[in-house]
DNA sequence: TTCCGGATGCAATTAGTTTGCAATTGTAAT
DNA sequence: ATTACAATTGCAAACTAATTGCATCCGGAA
């Protein structure tokens, strides 16, 4: 039940450990819930470039150390996508905007069943990958 | 079997029929996949302006006549909700970013599986809803 | 035909993101 | 340590898709 840390995530993949990187990686671990693009660049951009967050999250999903989830108020949300934080559904409150893992299902219901905790208004399930015509 | 028609779904809504309106409605309804917005502005901006597309856009999401269906490419997807077209999953390649609409997944099969047709990269499931602080 | 509120076009603006480039820095080889 | 080089960064400029304000226009009810 090892924690990753932002060194061993980044020499896993010969990535130079920079100050900056550390950084962004470290903020991103210590989240507990899917951020977005700007959210990273409020909290860091004191400490660095809105480039350079940028960059370093294109690079972070690219390499696979974060994961893009779902796109809600025109924004991206990520992830860590390490091995203690499988795949998994998602809830996005269109009150608040606030965004929820489902990481253990049984203890949500759903629409109309008495108490419920979340109301659905809408499920998605879609795919990436490759299609016939790519093959 | 009766297909919507542009005027129809404006006048259960009681929205004026102005001859933007039923250019876009016209247009979406000749789609047979997702479309983004800029799908939308590029096809019609000889007819209009863009400011006028993406109101209607808007009043168009917020009406129900369309939904908002994946977001891929840093661009959000639509498509007609009308009792014809029921939700669905949908699979977009990140080879050649097509969007396949999969309304009848018996025949789709899954990565790994002899015959597979579409390979199977990420699956994501996504609810919207109102969470239990905001009911 | 008149009238009114909603819808449109135009132009300007915004905000979030991206790019080019010179300077800096991490890392491996010397 | 020192050197060397490619990767990374900061800065400033540019980009672009989307949005806004406002004056004008138009659909539809009376």
């Amino acid at each position: 039940m090892d924690k990753c840390t932002a060194r061993a995530l980044l020499s896993e993949r010969n990535k130079k450990h920079t100050r900056q990187r550390i950084i962004v990686l470290d903020a991103i671990i210590a989240r507990d819930a899917p951020f977005s693009a700007s959210d990273l660049n409020e909290e860091l951009c004191r400490d660095m470039d809105p480039a350079t967050i940028y960059r370093n999250l294109e690079m972070l999903c690219d390499e696979g150390i974060i994961r893009q989830v779902m796109n809600e108020n025109e924004r991206q949300y990520y992830e860590l996508a390490c091995k203690h934080n499988p795949e998994h559904p998602h809830f996005y409150c269109s009150s608040c905007g606030r965004i929820y893992c489902l990481k253990n299902t049984k203890k949500f219901s759903v629409k109309g069943e008495p108490g419920g905790s979340f109301i659905v208004q809408q499920t998605m399930l879609q795919f990436r990958g490759i299609c016939p015509r790519c093959r």
